[in-house]
RNA sequence: GGCGCGGUACCCAAGUGGUAAGGGAGAGGUCUGCAAAACCUUUACGCGUGGGUUCGAUUCCCACCCGCGCCUCCA
């Protein structure tokens, strides 16, 4: 069977063919650097993280492009109120980005181009919009003129009378000659960064850049464009206009937009006070990859409701999935294999494939895993897995996790490679710096609940303290066992005494 | 007002014209020195409301109610 994708532009989900062979051009939309990233914008990240990884576990070989923007107005802005020069400023940002990427799980694109390295791009495609008529200047600016392209609002399903009819009154200083317009360059304002170029002495409206590097680097027409729903309009509509009013191709065959996540039911913002970036969650006590686990758990399409809860589901949902994989792995079974078993696993894996076949259904290729978790379980309660059925079973966990990227229990030293958490003697402290929410300027929570706390104590101490509690066991001196066990669960360590030994995890 | 998405158990959530996946949480049980993990049982006679089509609808159609998003800041 074949993938099927939500194609925004029919509104249908369709057969994905890509334009060459196997090899897939995507451009996703990225993040402008003007502060951390919220949780909103990795839920459509992990999205796209979600997509690639299963075009590729689907054999198609990628090309990803994701964006930087680098110069708009808040950029700007925050650069300014910070007292730095924009492109100091947006290197911060970025370097956090980089690191909230890695935490997360998301893959490197194949390029991350910057807007601001593609002036030169951005001035010739405006030039080429103005030679074909569709761009005029006015004071310094350029802008397009969307009565002249017929195609205009055939992704938003706008309607352009309307538009002009119900349209606000531009709070914009610059001067269009219709409401509808869009600027293409600015013209230079004190105060403001600039490039002196043949349009003059100006900077980038904030729709070309993505014209000008998805096209630069997937070419004139590509496979995949995606981002969160609100890029549609006008962002995504007006790159169609841009890039198509230039080149006269279709400019993307399949646009993806991933559904926004909102806080207890309500839209997330800062004034409501639910606005949440990583490090927030971070300082909390929440792991990433129950985060990444949670927005990858929701079908794209679907609005996801970030709670608390939901994201202590999440790391419960994640743990019985460790815990199998660990069982998996440790626990001793007879010699041979089980015909029905191998069956089942094959099943597994087949309906993981149909539903991320079908839009991605991330939810239902959970289900197929959930499925595949409680008859091992049961097989192994009954004695009837086999060792030969190991290896059918752990590869259907890691063909799940090719997409999903959440099994490997990795956090903390991501958390300590990073300079988030920090033992110092025997305890972990918390770089209040790192995880301060730069945008609000509120001190994070300093709180670090057990499940980071307990990361603190090293393997082999935990180790010695169990090997000192079974032979307390084996004495029948339970009271000292006890002693022990609940020390180290207060230290968020976690004992299970299985027929294999006693094994451990940490909250 | 226009366009769009959605309303399924305590929470998250899949899904089909033929009688409701999965996860979390709760309760009871098995196992265990006790726990934990795991397993079993249990928690929607019902899938926003009202009509309609049909032998039969949660699934199709119509109307209505509610939530959320977008309508040039926004992933």
């Amino acid at each position: 069977m074949a993938l099927r994708l939500h194609n925004t532009l029919s509104g249908k989900v369709e057969d994905f063919q890509p334009l060459n062979d196997n090899k897939v051009g995507i451009y996703t939309c990225g993040l402008t650097v003007y502060g951390y990233a919220h949780i909103g914008n990795y839920r459509t990240f992990v999205f796209q993280d979600v997509l690639r990884r299963y075009l590729k576990y689907r054999g198609y070989e990628v090309n990803q492009v994701m964006n930087l923007t680098d110069v708009d107005d808040k950029t700007i802005k925050n650069a300014q109120a910070a007292g730095l020069d924009l492109r100091e400023y947006t290197d911060k940002f970025i370097e956090a980005f980089e690191v909230d990427r890695e935490l997360l799980n998301l893959e490197t694109p194949e390029r991350v181009p910057r807007a601001t390295d593609h002036i030169d791009g951005m001035v010739k495609l405006i030039q080429k919009l103005i030679e074909n008529g569709l761009a005029y200047s006015s004071e310094g600016s350029v802008y397009f003129r969307v009565a002249n392209f017929k195609d205009y609002g055939k992704l938003s399903k706008m309607d352009l009378e309307g538009m002009r009819a119900g349209a606000r009154v531009d709070s914009d200083e610059y001067d269009k000659a219709d409401a509808r317009d869009f600027v293409l360059w600015k013209a230079h304002k004190e105060g403001e960064p600039y490039w002196d170029t043949p349009l003059g002495r100006g900077r980038p409206g904030w729709h070309i850049e993505c014209s000008v590097m998805s096209m630069q680097y997937l070419g004139e027409t590509f496979d995949i464009h995606s981002g969160g729903a609100d890029l549609v309009f006008p962002h995504h509509e007006n790159e169609i206009a841009q890039s198509e009013g230039a080149t006269g191709k279709p400019f993307v065959r399949y646009w993806l937009h991933a559904a926004h996540l909102i806080v207890n039911g309500e839209k997330m913002s800062k004034s409501l006070g639910n606005y949440y970036t990583l490090r927030d969650l971070i300082a909390k006590g929440f792991k990433p990859s129950a985060i990444r686990y949670l927005l990858a758990s929701v079908p794209y399409r679907k609005q996801l409701n970030f709670t608390f809860d939901g994201l202590h589901q999440a790391q419960q949902s994640l743990d019985r999935l460790r815990n199998f994989r660990f069982r998996l792995r440790q626990e001793k079974f007879p010699e041979g294999e089980s015909a029905e078993l191998q069956a089942r696993a094959q099943a597994a894996l087949a309906s993981f494939e149909k539903a991320l076949d079908d839009n991605l259904n991330t939810a239902e290729a959970l289900g197929a895993v959930f499925d595949l978790v409680r008859e091992g379980n049961t097989a192994m309660d009954e004695g009837k897995f086999r060792d030969g059925d190991r290896a059918a079973f752990l590869k259907v966990l890691e063909s799940w996790d090719r997409v999903f990227a959440v099994l490997e229990d990795n956090d903390f030293e991501k958390l300590r490679k990073f300079g988030f958490v920090k033992t110092v003697e025997g305890a972990v402290t918390v770089d209040a710096a790192l995880v301060q929410d730069a945008a609000t300027g509120t001190p994070a929570d300093e709180s670090y609940t057990a499940a980071v706390l307990a990361e603190a104590l090293p393997d082999g101490e935990i180790e010695k303290q169990i090997a000192e509690r079974n032979e307390a066991r084996r004495r029948g001196d339970f009271a000292r066992a006890d002693q022990i066990r609940s020390q180290l669960a207060q230290a968020g360590v976690i004992l299970e005494d299985t027929k294999s030994g006693t094994r451990w995890k940490r909250k």
